[in-house]
DNA sequence: CGGAATTGACTACATCGGTAGGCAGGCGAA
DNA sequence: TTCGCCTGCCTACCGATGTAGTCAATTCCG
């Protein structure tokens, strides 16, 4: 009676990797594991998660030059949206106000970070507030 | 050589039955499992969550008129907090980036989440823009 | 061609979270 | 007091993830 979990679910490591690849792709599982070496990761593993990861169908290969080369079948983007998604729904229980409320005690955003929120905020009251300000006729 | 993780991890049910204790402190076993029980959830599988929680130091309990009530040690915001810095940290290593994309596309924000983050995006604005203060009203 | 290095499939084991059965001890009802 | 339900502890199983060894097939190089 064990619970199925949504194959959209990925652990850490395999995120590690899975961003590795998608910034390298294509990219051969020798290449991975050299780079992931660095953090005490042996080749196999690196191999294992790669295939888990093919078989999640987040990454496809072709063999080239005798060894397989793997690349990324979503943008790192899409990737990123689908497990903070993921998270959202799961944990959160679909709701972003936690999250919001963790972004309200981070001290330390980035200026980079402060001023997409603020392209978003704006973006959203122009979305939200038609009832007020009128026209807005456009906007998908 | 097993990894260890985090004993602050915890998972979708867990978190589940830790909101529920968090909202009806103190409770007992049997009243949480009475609630869960529309989930299919058996009363032994609740208790088992109940007491890994505590080992995890996030529920504490004492005896009560023969059966344990169970409180929870830290208050909702901080478990939920908890919850989205270390998913910040271990799947999106550090950067909350991801996480604002994901706001900005979601189109469905309440209006409350739009009004708190209006607020935030304010108050940030406010501590770094200091040092250039004007208004800056244009670019990207 | 032949031996060495590389590669990948398979297997294995640990931990964790989810789920639950079994069972013993306690407490209240009769 | 005795019976039986309630409670809680212990154990177990399953799948997912993390980690890695073994080993055979393949590829490369001289």
């Amino acid at each position: 009676m064990a619970k199925k979990k949504d194959p959209s679910q990925i652990g850490q490591e395999e995120m590690a990797v899975l961003e590795y690849v998608c910034q390298n792709q294509p990219i051969s599982v020798r290449a991975v594991a050299d780079y992931f070496e660095q953090f005490g990761k042996a080749r196999t593993t690196i191999l294992t998660m790669m295939e888990r990861l093919r078989a999640k169908k987040l990454l496809s290969r072709k063999k080239m030059r005798g060894a397989f080369h793997y690349s990324s079948r979503e943008s790192q983007d899409q990737i990123m949206h689908g497990v903070v998604g993921n998270f959202v729904q799961k944990m959160l229980g679909g709701s972003v106000s936690p999250f919001i409320a963790y972004l309200a005690e981070s001290e330390d955003l980035s200026p980079d970070d402060v001023d997409e929120l603020n392209r978003l905020v704006t973006e959203m009251k122009q979305k939200s507030g038609k009832k007020k300000s009128t026209k807005k006729g456009s906007e998908k």
